[in-house]
DNA sequence: GAATGCATGGTTTTT
DNA sequence: CCATGCATTC
């Protein structure tokens, strides 16, 4: 008897279904850069329910960013008859660990001591404590780079290591001189009932080797395990899922050594590489075939990636017609490149490429987006930048939020600290009162805040009969005030809600008043503060007693490219090529390909006793180059502004490895004297993107690549689109190399649309 | 204890 | 260049 073809498989290629079909046991997919890998996940998810009968709170799914989570369960949910897959569980790493503690306070509260009102402590606030903890352990800061010691204790917290396990290792002083500051770090954040995001992935581990009965729940409910971009996890990521993954051993992980870049946080190429050491049995699928980029943009990042020696030797391949060369374009310093890229973005869209949402430009380091920031915004093209300061970073948005941190959670002395230093309500306490008060609170062993509670007349007090903390004249009338406007902030919170709350802290705090002077700036970073009250109204629904808790988790752990927001208006897109990864844009211009920018100069520093941060730096160029489906656009300035000088720009030597047929190379320079003619090009002024006498970079008669085989599309079909959702298709004309679609949305109305362009997928007939 | 002015040094990438 | 941190002064 012939099996039935689930209708999951069609329009699969064999590697692909193989993916989706082998259900059980190990797998490994190693899927090449636009190889289909979200379309195998997506549809194995939708298989395992559709054809295995597998509830869908049986599987669970790990992603890299929370953005690719909510697209990922989206699709799944077109896929599958009868609407939403409820109950499959999909999420980052991180958001796993924290939903992991939360389910189990008791047993977080007995073995890792964290209340269930517990917060997760960003960079900054990690910063803080990190140094306060230096000073704790006799250091000085100013000797001990907090950051580095952040980054040491990290490396140790992704090997599982406990600050007694990196003190026996210590070989050297320095070691154990991070050790001891470790030691204080971890228990200034424990006494904080907060957590970093170390700890979100290491505490679900120990919570498990402590209370086996909440493992073995958890294995016995995660019969299908899939895990995302598995070339990033590291050590810490791959015990979880080891553990996880041990009952039913149906562990599907889906990743490309070629596109690790994250090797700084401690991601273990080694995972990926040992995998079929560590699972025997494991079955192992390639996904090599490219549906995304032109043949020279694939043949372009095979030639770049192949120069590495860390990697497996494969081939990638693309049945894709050729498309336009790639461009290589060098400009005289940093502001001319900024306005290449502009100009010939405004070219571009006065020609082939419609919207500004199809085009991206990528950068090594988030400091240049300012200089490109600029030139897009004095031009008439949307953008939007992803990366940089991200809204919940900005000074206001914080301090308004450690204040609801604080009524959150009142062992959080950093937002205490920070509360007493920004806001109106501190003043006139300095860090003589504030010792004080910690002391006679750490003494009873209750919160810092309580202290300052304590200070005021008539308060009961609470513990002991005493009359609070003993400060003196000034800083007493000060504590007192802290003291009111906390007690009454306390009282507020529990009936109103969060908008409302916003409110009260802004007055009692006497934020707002901060801001009366009507200078510019004041009533801009004042705006600022009303953004966030905006977005707390959004949780006005939520259960008030949990409004809160909600609110600050989403802050602490919402990334950049989540919240890349489409506003409809066509807007190119400034990102970083970390953050880029996952993303695909048909037009994509990555500027600054320079020595030491990428690579970025400390790889080339490295270089000498360690080769491998270089070769990560190739994998990001690589990234990037592969994020393009039908043009890429490669610039590098003569002369960059660093630190307020000017110094010379050498081609990045990346750019030797691209064949010269596969480029456009639109500059003197390259190949020869890369910087001769620098000072010349800068008084000449080369800015405009036709002018300077250059040839046109992009022939307006190039074919528009097909960028992926048509699907048969056909009248009556039903059909899913990424910005319009579900729609059926209503006419279909013939086009040489394409077709034209119109589809008919609910929402959107009928829209017409390039078939190799508008990447519709099938999900029914009629 | 707070405001002002000067020095210093920092940029890799992010959940 | 800029942001942050420290010393000086009130």
């Amino acid at each position: 008897m012939v099996e039935q073809a689930s209708a999951l498989l069609a329009g699969l290629n064999p590697a692909q279904a193989e993916a989706v079909e082998t259900t059980e046991g190990p797998v490994l997919v190693v899927a090449g850069p636009g190889s289909g890998k979200t379309r195998v996940l997506t549809h194995r998810i939708a298989y395992l329910i559709e054809e295995r009968n597998v509830l869908p709170d049986q599987i669970l799914a790990v992603t890299f960013t929370n953005k690719a989570a909510r697209e990922m369960r989206a699709r799944v949910d077109r896929l599958i008859t009868g609407g939403a897959a409820t109950g499959l569980v999909m999420g980052t790493f991180h958001s796993l660990g924290v939903r992991f503690l939360r389910q189990n306070p008791g047993a977080v509260a007995d073995r890792l001591g964290l209340l269930p009102n517990f917060l997760i402590y960003d960079d900054s606030d990690q910063l803080a404590l990190v140094k306060s903890a230096i000073t704790a352990a006799g250091q000085d800061p100013k000797q001990l780079a907090p950051r580095r010691a952040l980054s040491r204790i990290s490396a140790a917290k992704g090997q599982l290591l406990t600050p007694s396990e990196a003190q026996a290792e210590a070989a050297t002083h320095d070691d154990e001189v991070i050790a001891r500051i470790y030691g204080r770090y971890q228990s200034m954040l424990r006494k904080a009932n907060a957590v970093d995001f170390d700890d979100l992935l290491a505490l679900p581990i120990r919570l498990f080797d402590e209370s086996p009965g909440v493992l073995a729940r958890y294995q016995e409910r995660y019969r299908y395990i899939l895990v995302d971009e598995y070339q990033d996890t590291n050590r810490v990521q791959y015990v979880l899922v080891s553990a996880l993954s041990q009952k039913w051993r149906n562990l599907f992980v889906v990743g490309d050594p070629d596109q690790s870049i994250y090797g700084w946080r401690q991601a273990d190429i080694r995972n990926i590489l040992d995998f079929e050491r560590d699972y025997p049995d494991a079955r192992r699928i390639d996904l090599e075939l490219n549906y995304r980029s032109t043949a020279r943009i694939v043949a372009v990042a095979d030639r770049v990636i192949r120069e590495n020696s860390q990697r497996l030797d494969r081939k990638l391949r693309t049945e894709n017609p050729e498309g336009s060369p790639v461009v290589l374009r060098e400009l005289s310093d940093q502001n001319h490149e900024a306005t290449f890229v502009v100009s010939e973005i405004r070219r571009l869209m006065r020609g082939q490429v419609s919207s500004g949402n199809d085009i991206a430009v990528m950068y090594r380091t988030t400091a240049q987006s300012r200089v490109l920031e600029e030139a897009f915004r004095t031009s008439d093209i949307p953008y939007r930048i992803v990366g940089g300061v991200r809204f919940y970073d900005r000074k206001e948005v914080k301090d308004v939020i450690a204040v609801l941190r604080l009524l959150h959670n009142p062992a959080d002395d950093v937002s205490l600290e920070r509360l007493i230093e920004n806001h109106p309500v501190g003043r006139g306490i300095g860090p003589k009162a504030l010792d004080a008060v910690r002391a006679w609170a750490t003494e009873r062993g209750v919160p810092t805040v309580d202290g300052f509670v304590a200070l005021v007349p008539g308060s009961a007090p609470p513990l002991g009969g005493d009359s609070g903390p003993t400060v003196s004249g000034s800083a007493r009338s000060a504590g007192q005030r802290l003291g009111a406007a906390l007690a009454q902030l306390r009282e507020s919170r529990g009936h109103l809600t969060l908008a409302a709350l916003f409110d009260e802290v802004v007055e009692r705090t006497g934020y707002r008043s901060a801001f009366d002077d009507e200078t510019e700036e004041a009533l801009q970073r004042w705006a600022n503060v009303l953004e966030l009250r905006a977005d707390l109204e959004r949780y006005d629904i939520v259960d008030p007693g949990e409004a809160l808790a909600t609110y600050l988790e989403q802050v602490a752990l919402v990334s950049d490219v989540d919240t890349m927001a489409d506003d409809g208006r066509g807007q190119v897109t400034l990102i970083t090529l970390h953050s880029a990864k996952g993303l695909e844009f048909p037009v994509v211009f990555i500027a600054g390909v320079e020595e030491g920018l990428l690579p970025i100069s400390r790889a080339v520093e490295a270089e000498f006793h360690d080769p491998l941060p270089m070769e990560e730096e190739r994998r990001l160029f690589y990234v990037g180059i592969t994020r393009a489906e039908r043009l890429l656009y490669l610039t590098y300035a003569g002369s960059r502004q660093v630190y307020g000088r000017y110094q010379p720009g050498v081609a990045s030597r990346f750019l030797a490895s691209i064949p010269q047929d596969a480029l456009q190379t639109l500059t003197r320079s390259f190949g020869g004297r890369p910087t001769s003619s620098r000072l010349a090009d800068r008084v000449r002024g080369d800015g405009g993107g036709s002018g300077g006498g250059w040839s046109s970079p992009m022939p307006e008669s190039a074919p528009p690549p097909r960028p992926e085989p048509l699907p048969d599309f056909a009248v009556g079909q039903r059909v899913f689109h990424a910005k319009f959702g579900e729609g059926r298709i209503a006419e279909v004309v013939d086009r040489p190399d394409d077709k034209e679609l119109a589809v008919e949305f609910p929402r959107h109305g009928k829209k017409r649309l390039m078939a190799s362009f508008a990447r519709l997928d099938i999900i029914g007939e009629s």
